[in-house]
DNA sequence: TTCGCCAACTAACGCGCGTTACTAACATTT
DNA sequence: AAATGTTAGTAACGCGCGTTAGTTGGCGAA
């Protein structure tokens, strides 16, 4: 039941004879190492007994390389069960650096706290050969940094950092989608509920949509309509009672969220009110949920696998030097029209 | 911007004239290397001019340990979005992974692999110090193996592997809770759609409480009102409507997930049947979403963080050898009565 | 015969660090 | 004055592996 000590090259040359670096040019298989036919096998097959597999931090070391990826969530408790697709991202980023032979190191940061952060030691200590941020906050002092010293780094968005490649969803074009969709039949005034603090890079693109589609259908922008919503259903809830209490309260609301909607379609209920007839609902990220609801929540469909598989991707290729073509990627998103946004009759 | 050759110990050696056993002395604060006050100064300001971080790699091949635990998930891309609470383990784990030093590897394997696994090459290259696996089949080859070499390992439910530590949420109270709530208010015929493939040991469980429950009740088990889910939403609807097209229909369905209850309650509703007047529908997991449905679902509230948490703390006390006095751990869940269950009245 | 060449290896260094010996200089005791 | 500490270090080995620069013995060609 000990632990048993595992075999290592060393071990392999002392029982087939040979010298350490032999083992070495065999099991790599060195082309211009002439190692005649029955040597190898014999290495291979002592290899085999021993049931030999190489160390990978010994490997790392010698190789300069940690073969290592870190993903860094920004999120708390709440919002980590939340975020219902951070698993489908995970899963995306997993399958394409495991392809590659790497591996995921995930490490969670309290958006909270202050100074340095973690992450930071993470890539000073060579524990992993580069970064993926999600939902990075607007304006990430350690991210720039991180990217100057030359530390290869991907951000699921990140409109304030130029030069910093990020993979994103299309959160402006989504949410103008969202919005356009309700002006388009005829109403115009319309509230808005964030789906985090506008400090977050997805919040303010999304805000950015709604704002740029009232401009471009001539609505103005009414600061009284818009609150922050943060991530959870609960977050929702005051915002939206808000909303209703105004002597003028709007005929729609687009939510940045579909968690966040959960609390704002309670409220609505919880005033006795109708979806759609008082009030029609758009949400954003189309959960799985969200299509049973009642009415069932239209919303903005996103890929949120595709988000890690190409963050991945475009991190990896960053590492291995072949920086790729496309420094800032945007996954377009997709209306999916349901039960809470009928055709405005009023 | 080309990637800065960090500075080793050698670096601050030689900038602070001194050996590098020193620097090392220093740096870990040996209590017995007589150092005295002024060189010690000397070395630390050299190591802060010249921004020092140990390398990780090098620290854990020196030490023998990687610091690192593994988190194995094993789902495919549907189920990891599904499994909503997924979230909230990994944060669970984390928390209590890092206060102590620690780094969380994740690694998803394919259900419908066959084979060795791969997590088996995680400890044998001693990439990770040991394995906290989430979701294992009944019967796990690997695990027990593993487990035998003497690597430290913690699971997530594992009825069949008796030495093995696990931590897992009581499955079999939940399910007869849920069962018995119905059953007390006079039901008796009642189906069971489980959460996944009867090879998952929480859908096994699940299926225990539910026949406990029957049997204390003096009703016979009754293999045509159970069918088996598979985690994803869309798995509930063909088991509810083949429920519904019995020629004696149950009166109640307990379904082992929220989630695959979604399909499950769209089904319902799509032949036009009321809950809970028709049928009362019982979940388990509760889900954010699942108060907020219409009506909100009856379910089984259980603790996700505390998993991950209990089973982070368990695997590093295994790992640093004061084995914990608990080796199997259950959780107590707790049933959440809501809309989904009226009071039965037929 | 002698030189060069090639096959078949191996010695030795480096990756960055922990750790155990061991040493040289100086101070204190007997 | 000699023996015994004590202080302030350092040399050297080990962790497991990649990799470069050799080394040896045999053989064909000049």
């Amino acid at each position: 039941m000990a632990r048993k000590r595992r075999a290592t090259m060393q071990d392999i040359a002392k029982a087939a004879g040979v010298s350490r670096t032999t083992v070495s040019f065999v099991l790599n298989e060195i082309a211009d190492a002439n190692i005649p036919e029955n040597t190898r096998q014999r290495v291979l097959q002592v290899a085999r007994d021993l049931d030999y597999t190489p160390n990978a931090i010994a490997l790392n070391l010698a190789r300069g390389k940690a073969m290592t990826v870190g993903l860094i969530v920004r999120q708390t408790a709440e919002q980590m069960s939340i975020d219902a697709f951070i698993g489908q991202v995970i899963l995306g980023v997993m399958h394409v650096v495991e392809a590659e032979g790497y591996h995921l190191l995930i490490h969670a940061v309290d958006p909270t706290a202050s100074g340095t952060q973690t992450y930071v030691e993470l890539v000073r200590t060579r524990k992993v050969d580069g970064l993926l941020i999600s939902s990075p906050l607007a304006s990430d002092p350690e991210i720039k940094m991180l990217h100057d010293e030359g530390t290869p780094i991907v951000v699921h968005g990140a409109a304030d950092l130029a030069d910093v490649p990020s993979v994103d969803v299309d959160n402006v074009q989504g949410a103008y989608a969202a919005v356009k969709h309700r002006v388009d039949l005829g109403q115009r005034r319309i509230g808005h509920i964030t789906n985090a603090p506008f400090n977050y890079t997805s919040s303010r693109d999304r805000c950015n949509g709604y704002r740029q589609a009232l401009k471009d259908s001539g609505i103005a922008y009414d600061t009284s309509l818009v609150y922050e919503g943060a991530f959870t259903d609960d977050s929702g809830a005051a915002p939206m009672r808000a909303l209703l209490d105004l002597p003028d309260p709007p005929t729609a609301v687009f939510i940045g969220s579909d968690m966040v909607a959960l609390g704002a379609v309670g409220a609505i209920h919880a005033r006795g009110l109708h979806i759609p007839n008082d009030i029609s609902v758009i949400g954003f990220d189309d959960l799985t949920f969200s299509q049973y609801l009642q009415p069932p929540l239209t919303t903005i469909h996103l890929p949120p696998y595709d988000l890690g598989r190409l963050g991945g991707e475009t991190l990896l290729s960053i590492i291995s030097g072949t920086s790729p073509d496309a420094q800032r990627l945007l996954l377009p998103t997709e209306i999916r029209v349901r039960g809470t946004t009928a055709a405005y009759s009023k």
